[in-house]
DNA sequence: ACGATAGTTCGTATTTTATCGAACTATCGT
DNA sequence: ACGATAGTTCGATAAAATACGAACTATCGT
């Protein structure tokens, strides 16, 4: 939950569930230093919202769906109805 | 979002739905210092999960269960059914 | 009117998060 | 091998949230 109290992290699960797909951590910038986009990263990881592996020179990351349904079922499917409407999150 | 993102809120919020009624501050009390409890239920106001009417000498409080689905559509529904596996959230 | 009860407000201390520059690792193309 | 690109890590600072005692308001019962 804690993960998702952030309009940063927030911006970037949106960008990720519109998507679709995986998406490099450049891709995902938010116009902030790539030291606290990284810093962002490293807290979706940890409260296991991504998943991250290594292409070449970027890193690749993605939702992990299954996970998070399975710890907190249709929490996505919300969110993206959510997001679908515009609304703001936090 | 950012309502469900501390530990003692998402607790409260899991007694009113389980408790499916309004219920006072002193019920909804978690061992804290009043102060505190009413910290935390200033911020459960602000962000529109709670409503609080004053009956006599205490303070009622109910969730916001239209508004709140308006606004963030089977969120609470979702939340409720994580809630029944008693999985933690925070 | 008084004491007890239910909560809020205020001010401050503590803790947690976020921010960001600088130095670092690793890969790519040439 | 070298320079450029993609990210991470570290360390320090700033900002935000939490914690809580003390003083306050309002209501209740006697």
């Amino acid at each position: 939950m804690y993960a998702f109290s952030d309009p940063i992290r927030v911006e970037m699960i949106r960008d990720l569930i519109e998507n679709d797909r995986p998406m490099t951590c450049g891709e995902l910038n938010r116009n902030r230093p790539k030291s606290s986009m990284s810093h962002h990263f490293k807290t979706l990881r940890e409260t296991g919202v991504l998943e991250t592996t290594i292409e070449g020179k970027e890193h690749l990351n993605t939702l992990r769906l299954n996970e998070i349904n399975e710890k907190f079922p249709s929490l996505l499917y919300v969110l993206f109805e959510i997001i679908k409407k515009n609304r703001v999150l936090s």
